[in-house]
DNA sequence: GTCTGGCACTCGCTGCGGGTGAGTGCCAGA
DNA sequence: TCTGGCACTCACCCGCAGCGAGTGCCAGAC
């Protein structure tokens, strides 16, 4: 266990490996923090605090940085979330306020928080496997052609075609509008296909096919749709990266460009809390030197979707982790609302 | 007006400074191209074509480099469109014909143009403007809520809440979907306001208002949803751009992510045939060190939207041109057969 | 007139060498 | 256990010379 200077010592060289992105040598944490030892002492404790492996030195003859380690003891132990200020809080609830529809939600809400961290923000459509219906809806475009459109009640919508088997009438589509919105609306996407099971058996044989055909787009739309999207920005602060740039940014930049990679990055946050990633402790290789702090968000405790920004190892992790936290608990409310 | 040969140098030119990134000699020219006179023809050639403004030095003694008026000469006069070839043309058909929905088209087109360009593929949705009603619904979510799901013909979906002024009947609410659908599914947007004009006065003193709302919100839905969604892809490609990076792709990432400013760049577009924007022709500053090279798509002779890369000023016209156009071509039959 | 070969010149790039300074490790003493 | 001192390392910053690709100009050939 490591004494409460040399975890001081620690958290001084984060903070200003942080704030100057330089090596930090032990004169210059003196004078600029206020340890009460001499450098000689604080030598002593890096060199100590390298052997385990929470700083490193990029040349024989520099300063330390900290390691993925040492960010991670920082995070855990020493740093804390820092609150937004009251001024901050306000702009972000007016900016979400005037919010007029989902996307326009999900699109201020990145927006806003790649501009407060500064770092690539990336927020997750509320999932529909929390979600319920809303209504179901279903058109005749020709006469063997349908058109189903299915409302959640976070506000998605989606459309699907559906070729039938045999011409399906206008009353029978009504008849079958009516008697599946019956059953379904109001209850969650999970309980669907049970409620529905026994549905085509109360129509005539020669419509049976249709329902039949109809109710299986109906549950792959359900099952599909569970395949999130997302909504990334703030790309433009993966310049504020380091020197050593084409090399760190193209599979930064390739990663966002992966649906897939992003949603198991945000999937793998824990279900109450904020999760940090750091460095090497993200799955994706490409995602290495970068550190990832995402949370989940929704309504009167329930988790819809998860929300994060990517940004280096090097970042600011109370101010990102309190931005973070500060936006989603926003969100969540705006949802609520709606 | 340049002779003949002196275009041939700077075709010459610009193919050789695509290939390398580096400024290009007489020496080197000669050399590489078989234009049939020695270096020294090449040189008093290269000084006139300074002269004229078609190329440049970076320094005093370095090989010289185009200007934005030398691609602008290159493109207009020097350069054909390069055709693909076969396999990459059945690829593309392959690639587009697998999606299954809008979205999917849009996502394909975007990816596969990043591919095959290797630069920022930027692809806007199909516009409302010129696009038809396919359906409008109405469903009652409440005694006095409505939600009115607008369809395209392009396969779009678009909804809307409707607080009304009173309870609104099942009744009317039937009687309204059908009168509503009867006078303008087929037709084009832009004509829909004066179709829809005088529907109120055929419904009863109570329910006036209420489809006078229902009416306002559904021709708004029109005219705000004329403003127009995009999607990018291949930032990853921003990568390859040159040496001096962060202060180059800076501002195009920031330029990516402002939609206002991409819809105007595409916006520019010519009705008929592609338009290639070098260099400091770009309206907007951020963009002054690329090209733009766009192209509208649309399927039985009408645009319906726009499509386009942005690369680096250096980058391969003919190839980058005959891919975009390619693809939009393919992206029209695409929608012309759903 | 136009093209060519020759020649002197420019100048960015590379590599070498020394000086500087921040930073380190170690050690003896408080 | 902390501190001050000391020798050492090594990245970084010049300054300098040599190299070479490239240029402009000019006299002569076709």
């Amino acid at each position: 266990m490591l004494s409460e200077r040399r975890l001081e010592v620690l958290r001084a060289i984060v903070q200003d490996y942080v704030g100057t992105e330089e090596p930090v040598g032990s004169k210059a944490l003196t004078e600029r923090h206020r340890l009460g030892v001499s450098p000689a002492t604080v030598r002593n404790d890096m060199a100590v605090l390298e052997e385990e492996g929470y700083i490193a030195q990029p040349h024989t003859s520099a300063g330390r940085i900290p390691t993925d380690k040492g960010y991670r003891l920082f995070v855990d132990k020493l740093a804390g979330v820092k609150p937004l200020s009251t001024p901050e809080r306000r702009a972000i609830q007016n900016f979400l306020d005037g919010a007029v529809d989902l996307d326009d939600v999900v699109g201020r809400t990145v927006r806003l928080l790649a501009q407060l961290t500064r770092q690539v923000a990336v927020v997750q459509y509320p999932s529909l496997t929390r979600s319920t219906v809303r209504h179901v809806e279903l058109l005749s475009l020709a006469p063997a052609r349908l058109m189903l459109v299915l409302i959640t009640d976070t506000g998605r919508v989606e459309q699907r075609m559906v070729d039938c088997p045999a011409p399906f009438g206008e009353q029978s589509l009504a008849d079958l509008r009516a008697r599946l919105n019956g059953k379904v609306v109001g209850r969650r996407f999970t309980d669907v296909p049970q409620l529905v099971q026994d549905l085509p058996e109360s129509f005539d044989a020669e419509d049976r096919g249709t329902v039949q055909t109809v109710l299986a787009t109906f549950l792959e739309t359900l099952a599909e749709d569970t395949e999130e999207r997302l909504m990334i920005g703030g790309t433009a602060n993966l310049t504020r990266f380091g020197h050593d740039f084409p090399l760190t940014i193209r599979p930064v930049l390739e990663a966002l460009e992966e649906q897939v990679v992003l949603l198991k990055l945000l999937g793998e946050v824990n279900e109450s809390g904020m999760t940090v990633r750091i460095g090497h402790e993200n799955a994706y290789e490409g995602l290495n030197s970068t550190s990832v702090v995402s949370v989940g968000y929704g309504s009167g405790g329930e988790t819809v979707a998860k929300l994060g920004v990517v940004g280096p190892t090097r970042m600011d992790y109370p101010g990102t982790m309190g931005a973070v936290r500060a936006v989603a608990r926003y969100v969540g409310q705006i949802l609520a609302e709606s």
